[in-house]
Formats: C-alpha cells, structure tokens, sequence
DNA sequence: ATGGTAGAAACTCTA
C-alpha cells in the first residue's frame, strides 16, 4: 500500500517565506504542497529553487495580492486555474491532477467584514466554486481540495466563539457555505481522527494571538468520499508559526493509502 | 478597547 502526504500552507508570501518553504519540504517530504497568497506575477515565481528541491511547480499569481502554487513529487498533469464559467481576475484556484488524485489549491477570499462589498464577493465566489466542485466531483472521484478558507467550520474550531459569533471568519452564512461543500460529499480530513482541544491554523499576528492560541482553523483539507476512506492522518504543524518571521498561518498535512 | 502587526508597495491597501 503506497502512501501520499498532501499538505496545504498560507505562506503570506513566497518571497518572504522561501526559505521556510524549502526547509519545511526538506524537512516533511510531503508528496503534494498547495500554497497560498504566494504574492508574485508568474514570471517571479522561483522556479529554479522549487526544482532544485525536487518539485514540480505548477502556479497562478499575481503580484501583490492572492496567488495559489501546487508543488508536487510527480509530474502535474491537466493543470487548470480558477473556476469554471467564473472570470475571476484574482488568482485565487489552481487544479492539477497528481498521481491521479485532482488536487485543488484554493485561497478563499477573507472577506473583511460582514456586509461589506469584500463579504458580498466571498459570499458569491463561495457559491460558484460549490457549483463547480459538483461537476468536478463527477469527473474527478479522487479529489482533494486544499487551502485557506478563511472560514472556521464550528465553535471548537474557534478560541472565543461568543467573541468571534456573527464576525467575519466565523458568520452564519459563511458556515453555511462552508456546509454547502460538505453536503457535496466532501470531509473535513482533520475530524476523521481524534485531534487535541483548541487546534488552531491561523492566528492575528496582532496582540500576541499565537503565545496566546488565540487562533482560528480556517485552513483545511477536503477529501471527497472516495479519498476520506483512504485517510490515515492529518495534523497541524504550529510549530511553523513560532519560527521567527513567521507566516500567520501554519501547514496542515493529511496522508492517504492510494 | 475598533486598537494591534506584517507584507508589498509607495505614503495606502489587504489581511
């Protein structure tokens, strides 16, 4: 029985945290690494380093802002960005089909806050990838999707749920949405096991939230039916965050038997 | 308490 280590990371960009990303891939040897908010224009993409790491990169960027990465043990094939019939500027998705697994790399948009014009566009930009996803899903019945998206799942997945009811993150009708992917039959990787109390992903780099673990789990990794079966593991590598200079979000690592 | 910090870029926006 063969294993594959899929692992999702909010790198707050990839210039800064290049040097993480090469140790952590060093370091984890994962088989699959989806990376967001990469912040660089394609043709600033460090594809020499990523290779001489022994990765294929597959990526859609754009400077200053979003961008997503697939980094991959074997080669990517069918790669795709954004969302079907959906003409996003932001670069936000990216699918590559690995070792016959499609691989989703997303960044949902943050959303600012409730009733903004930034929440309106998460709100919709939610509805369409679920309106995409379910054709995926036929096609595809071996599907992961990984990434941030910025939305915590249930109470447990928030250090002060009362603080955090009703604000953005953590608002019924992004949970709803969030919901909307698990009724396409897709699982939350990390509750297929039991996990330790208060296991965060992101944490303000304001008011010394990580000391505190004052964080939220809002980076996770989706397993279609198919995939869930075959999930052995997923943990949360906080150790990441308390480097120094670190991203605000830590790696979140799944491993399956394919 | 509507603050605070980090990144990119360029005196502001996004998260």
């Amino acid at each position: 029985m063969e294993k594959m280590k899929l692992a999702t990371w909010n790198v707050n960009s990839l210039n800064i945290r290049l040097p993480q990303v090469l140790e952590w891939l060093a370091a984890n040897s994962p088989d699959v690494l989806c990376l967001q908010e990469t912040k660089l224009d394609d043709d600033k993409f460090p594809m020499v380093e990523i290779t001489a790491a022994g990765y294929h990169p597959a990526y859609a960027g754009q400077k200053t802002y979003n961008g997503v990465a697939i980094l991959s043990r074997a080669l990517p094939e069918q790669v795709s960005t954004g969302i079907g019939g959906y003409d996003d500027p932001q670069k936000r998705v990216l699918a590559a089909t690995i070792a016959g697994v499609r691989v989703i790399s997303v960044y949902v948009p943050n959303g600012e806050s409730v009733g903004s014009e930034k929440y309106r566009y998460k709100l919709d930009w939610l509805a369409r990838l679920t309106a995409w996803l379910k054709t995926e899903l036929v096609n595809h019945p071996q599907l992961a999707l990984l990434g941030d998206f910025n939305i915590a799942p249930e109470e447990r997945d928030v250090h002060d749920p009362r603080l955090w009811e009703g604000r953005v993150l953590f608002s019924a009708p992004e949970r709803a949405a969030l919901a909307g992917l698990f009724e396409c039959g897709l699982k939350d990787s990390f509750r297929l096991s039991d996990q330790p109390d208060k296991s965060f992903t992101w944490w303000d780099y304001r008011l010394n939230a990580f000391k505190r673990n004052m964080g939220l789990r809002i980076d996770h990794i989706l397993f279609s039916p198919d995939l869930a079966r075959k999930c052995q593991s997923c943990m949360i590598d906080r150790g990441m965050r308390a480097r120094e200079r670190p991203s605000d979000h830590a790696p979140v690592i799944a491993e399956i038997t394919i």
